[in-house]
DNA sequence: TAAAAAATCACGGTTTTCCGTGAGTTGAAA
DNA sequence: TTTCAACTCACGGAAAACCGTGATTTTTTA
């Protein structure tokens, strides 16, 4: 029971893995086996080895932490994982739960319930932050029906490329018709986008939009 | 000149606290003597003994980073800070230098170029990150002179609470009828308050003023 | 190659935001 | 005590966002 665990650091802000690492060594039981930057190369680097637990981060460039959970729990269903995110959103935590993670920590977390976290989920239990797993018991009473909004099943919230990019512009302060200017299209479509994006985000306005680019990383000067 | 550098570590997650500081150590020649969860509790720590260098996160609650800068060098001129963000925004650079940091690096930096920082400043010199010197030398060609603005000098930054509030309540994405019903106030006080608002932190769009919200963390659940 | 997904465009209507301008009240600091 | 910052309210107009509905073309994929 008690062999060393190999971790998997997914995070992209060298300072945090740097320091993660620098954290979890002074462990004897623990060794970070695994760097990787984004989600890409998370998955990269498990073709090799997989760990015992990987420590992902939900903001990430190129792949964010919620799609690569997916991907990697299809590939290595019994390797453990525990999103380190700075939100406590709800939203959030559901889509997390949703692809299959089995922790869910907050960066305000400290050394300490990490370690036990990281032990947890290695044994096949689950592990989640206190107001994080508040979140979760509360969600039941707090599910506002929106307007006329009886969607049988959850939407598929993957943005398209293009939803993306209108995304970025949005949060840039770019106008409809700026966007449509620089995307050189008619700003019915960039509208068209934009109810999409309104509809697949679950937002009201442009801060919801903001909202989620900011949670999924989707920001583009960050 | 191989004296021991004492350092303080001003940040609200406790895994980057954690992180930072074993990091930090493994150099003999560097002490993590402060660790701060905010610029308020910097500052109290600070009346006991005061470090080198000052390693500030912008994001914190009850005093971010650029105004606990202000405050520290205003009675601790001496004292180093170099600002850790997430963020290379010109606006939120200048604000930083007009605060008075010697140093800015982005969070994506690693523990080399950090320690570079920290031996630099401590010597009188600067440092900043290699994209952020870019932007800083950019700044001047990008002044887009924004419609008919020509304010003499710069406005107070300075929010009030009230207005702090606001902020927050649209970045909730509430409308300015939701906002007046949550304050009890008129709508028309309420878009008073956004025209202030948007002329502070000059903004286009509630896209911007998320932004400045973000970055000077005034987001409610963060 | 047929079906599905993505991207494009149109249009009319409602709501909200944005902008300018002006002004009264209050509490604190000079 | 007056000056000032903060907060309050009003009104009108323009611009932008939001919403519904429907439709064509292009691209991807099964």
């Amino acid at each position: 029971m008690d062999k060393i665990l190999n971790i998997a650091i997914a995070e992209d802000h060298q300072v945090m893995i740097d320091g993660l690492t620098a954290l979890l060594e002074e462990f004897d039981d623990l060794k970070v086996t695994i760097k990787a930057k984004n989600g890409v190369k998370l998955l990269e680097q498990l073709e090799t080895h997989q760990p015992d637990v990987i420590l992902m981060d939900i903001n990430m460039p190129e792949m964010n932490g919620i799609d690569a959970s997916l991907k990697v729990k299809e590939k290595y269903p019994k390797t453990a994982i525990i999103i380190l995110s700075m939100f406590d959103d709800i939203k959030l935590i559901k889509e997390c739960l949703k692809a299959g993670v089995d922790g869910y920590l907050l960066k305000e977390t400290g050394i300490d319930e990490l370690k036990e976290a990281i032990t947890n989920v290695a044994n096949g239990e689950t592990h989640f932050s206190k107001p994080v797993a508040q979140k979760i018991l509360q969600r039941k009473n707090k599910e506002k029906p929106r307007k006329s909004n009886f969607k049988p099943a959850d939407l598929p919230l993957t943005l398209t490329p293009r939803e993306i990019e209108v995304l970025q512009l949005i949060c840039e302060e770019y106008t409809s018709n700026e966007i449509a200017a620089e995307l050189y299209v008619s700003v019915n479509t960039v509208e068209t986008h934009r109810r999409h994006l309104m509809e697949k985000t679950k937002s009201k306005n442009i801060a919801g939009l903001f909202r989620y680019a900011l949670q999924h990383n989707l920001l583009l000067q960050s």
